[in-house]
Order: C-alpha cells, then sequence, then structure tokens
DNA sequence: AGTTAAACCGACCGCCAGGTCGGTCGTATT
DNA sequence: AATACGACCGACCTGGCGGTCGGTTTAACT
C-alpha cells in the first residue's frame, strides 16, 4: 500500500475507535493503552500522527463531530420551505438509533462541556464552537420562517434555538435511563406540541 | 470543641467544598490534595472520614444534592393546584442565580451520567435515582393535574416530565455560553409556550 | 542495489493523584 | 495521673497513564 495512503488509513483508525472509546467513557476515563491495544497499533504509531491525546480529541471533534452535526442538524435545516417542519425532521433522522455512534454526537456536544471547562480550553472551544455554529443556522432558518408565516411574527427565535437545542442535548442524557426508542417517541411528541405554540394562529 | 462535633464539622467542610469543586471541575479533573489545602487538612484526615474518593463523592450526592434536588424541585410540585403553573415556579426558582452553589445541582445530575457511566456503576446509579425521584414526582403531579382540568386529557403525562426534564438538564449546559439570566429568562419564557399547549382548550 | 524517510514498534520515563500507615495531639473516661 | 480513643498529620508508597526515544521495517525514489 502506498505510504501516504497507509497513514491515512491508520488515522482514521484511530479516529473512529477514538470517537466511539471518548464517546462511551468520558475524555479522562479514556486512556490511549486501550485504544491502541484494541487496534494492534503502538504508542508510536498514536504520537506519530498525532501531538498529545487533547490534541488527537480536538482533532476528532473537530472533524468528525462537527461534519456529522452539519450534515445531520446544520444543513438540513434550509431543504424545506417550513422551519418547524425542517428541524423536526432533522431530529428524528438524527436520533435514528440506525448505527451505535450517530447515537453519540449529541451526548459529545454537552456532557463534555463539563467535564472539560476550566481546564482544556481549546477542547471545550472546538465543542462549543459547534454548538454555535448550530444555534446560529437554526436561529437565521426561523427568522426567516417568520417572514413567510411559517412562525408567529411575536416569538423569539434566538430563544427557541437555545430551547430546542437545550432540549435536545439533556434528552441524550435523559436516554440512558429509559428505552431509546420509546425516549425518542416521547421526545419528539412533545417538541411537536411545542413547535404548535409557535405557529401563526390560523388565519 | 466536643469530639464528635469537630467530626461533623470537618465532614461537612469536606462536603460543601467537595460539591463546589466537583461541579467546578467535574470528577476526575478533581484532585483531593486541592480540596484539602483549601481546607487546611490532611490526606490522613479525609481518609479517616471517607474510605475513598468515589465514597466521598456518592456521601455527597445522597446528603447535599438529593437533598437540595428535593427541596428546590420535587416538593413545590405539591403546593399548588394547577401542576403546570408549579412546575414553572420550581424550576423559576432553582435557576435563581444566588448562591453560586445552587446554580450547581442541575449540572451534577445530567452531566456525571456520562461521565461516569460504565465505571464507576455505584456512582452513576445514586445519580439516575434522584433523577428518577424527580421524574417519578413529576408524573404524579401532571396525572393529577388532569383530574383537575389543569392539564389537558389527551396529552402523555410520563413524556412531558421525560421532556421537561430533558430541556431542564440542557439547558443547564447551554447556561455555560450565554449569560445566565438572560439564558434563564429566554428558558422560562419558552417553557410558557410549550405549558399552553398542554392545557385543556378554553372552554 | 543503495539510500532516504515515512510509518511504526515497544521499552522506558516521570509525574501525579489516590491511598496507606505509623505517629502526634487533644479530649473524654476512670 | 493514667489510660484510651477519636481526630488529625504528613511522609511515603504505588499504579496508571501520558509522553519519549532509539531502533526497525517498508515503501518510494535514484
Amino acid at each position: 500500500m502506498e505510504k501516504h495512503l497507509k497513514s491515512k488509513v491508520t488515522i482514521n483508525r484511530l479516529c473512529y475507535k477514538g470517537l466511539d472509546v471518548f464517546a462511551q467513557k468520558g475524555y479522562h476515563n479514556t486512556n490511549l493503552n486501550d485504544i491502541l491495544r484494541e487496534l494492534c497499533l503502538s504508542k508510536g504509531a498514536f504520537y506519530h500522527h498525532f501531538k498529545s491525546k487533547e490534541d488527537f480529541f480536538v482533532y476528532i471533534v473537530q472533524n468528525l463531530v462537527a461534519q456529522k452535526i452539519y450534515a445531520l442538524l446544520v444543513e438540513p435545516l434550509s431543504t424545506q420551505e417550513d422551519p418547524l417542519s425542517a428541524i423536526m425532521e432533522s431530529l428524528d433522522k438524527a436520533l435514528e438509533p440506525g448505527k451505535s455512534n450517530e447515537l453519540i454526537y449529541g451526548f459529545m456536544l454537552g456532557d463534555f462541556l463539563t467535564e472539560l471547562d476550566g481546564k482544556q480550553e481549546e477542547v471545550s472551544a472546538s465543542l462549543k464552537d459547534i454548538l454555535q455554529m448550530w444555534e446560529v443556522n437554526m436561529i437565521g432558518t426561523l427568522k426567516k420562517g417568520k417572514l413567510d408565516d411559517h412562525v408567529a411574527r411575536h416569538i423569539d427565535c434566538e430563544g427557541v434555538a437555545a430551547y430546542i437545542i437545550s432540549s435536545y442535548l439533556g434528552m441524550r442524557t435523559m436516554m440512558m435511563n429509559h428505552n431509546p426508542k420509546h425516549a425518542k417517541y416521547q421526545y419528539l411528541q412533545q417538541l411537536r406540541h411545542y413547535f404548535n405554540s409557535l405557529r401563526p394562529a390560523a388565519a
């Protein structure tokens, strides 16, 4: 195999496994040795590609997580006329319990923020960036929805976006205590109620 | 000072400081030495009262956190006729940014669940217990509200409770990125919209 | 074939934080 | 006064994990 290709393969293997383990065990509970053993790689291999554990984590967040969030939760916002439907649909898809990995991207955002706050500035900054990207886009979509009369004029788009994101982040935490499929159904159902209160009164 | 009294004082000092630091830095980022230095206590003092760091944390959760959650978020549920008003008021008070500590109890519940999942079974179990206590009580209150026509008949009380708690947990995470006072206002505002959609249609 | 530099190996280092333990001090009991 | 015991001290131990580094393999180029 070509060298630079092999390199990319190794980096990819490290990142996907890393994402998996980080999401399961949290940042501090994760140790590199476990990851490396599972991949049959050595310390040397790791430190050849990444300069530290923190660097590794940031790389994963800025690439895998950011991309996934964008693809699942940001980009779909502008595919429909009605922003509320678009949001609903994107959340529905994002919560699809298909591949185990996908379930994870929500967690990373919320839960690591506390674990990493204070120390590891750079790391939590990269997580906050993603959240903010999502939020800003959602606000924009909602504002546009106002103009098209899909959203009531009097509502506070910033507040709505923050609220939706909050409920999404918190919901993923709650899902650990309940049946995921049922929790998803419940969540979307309530979100639907909430959304109804944001629509313009039927003319 | 009497001996057993002095003992209690020391334990109390440890716990309150511990709660403070754990909430700020997370479980793994917190080291006992820092806590002990700030309190001018020794390793020996600590291990005389607690058998391990984990034991210490569980003790804090089961005492301080559980009590606070109960006093702030569970007990107030049954003080009013209308459950939705009661919930709203309890959340309002719980989010009061008065003492810095109070802001914290929300975090502990949600964010540590991920950090501690997998390992530290006992710890996360104690956190889950508290969440469940809250949830069960809220469901009960909502069901009672149905009978008194404060809540629409068709709504799913379990779903509503899970949704409210989710949004609360997620909201505390979001508060780290925004102005807390403003975030609180936004949050309660949106919750009010949501609650309106749960009330019986005006007869 | 010879050379170069990448990808990779794995033994080793050093720090740090949880936990131990023998000892001291102060208070209660006789 | 003597004894006992609980509260506390702090030097020390220890294991785990992030990180290092000299060496080895292997692909690419001449």
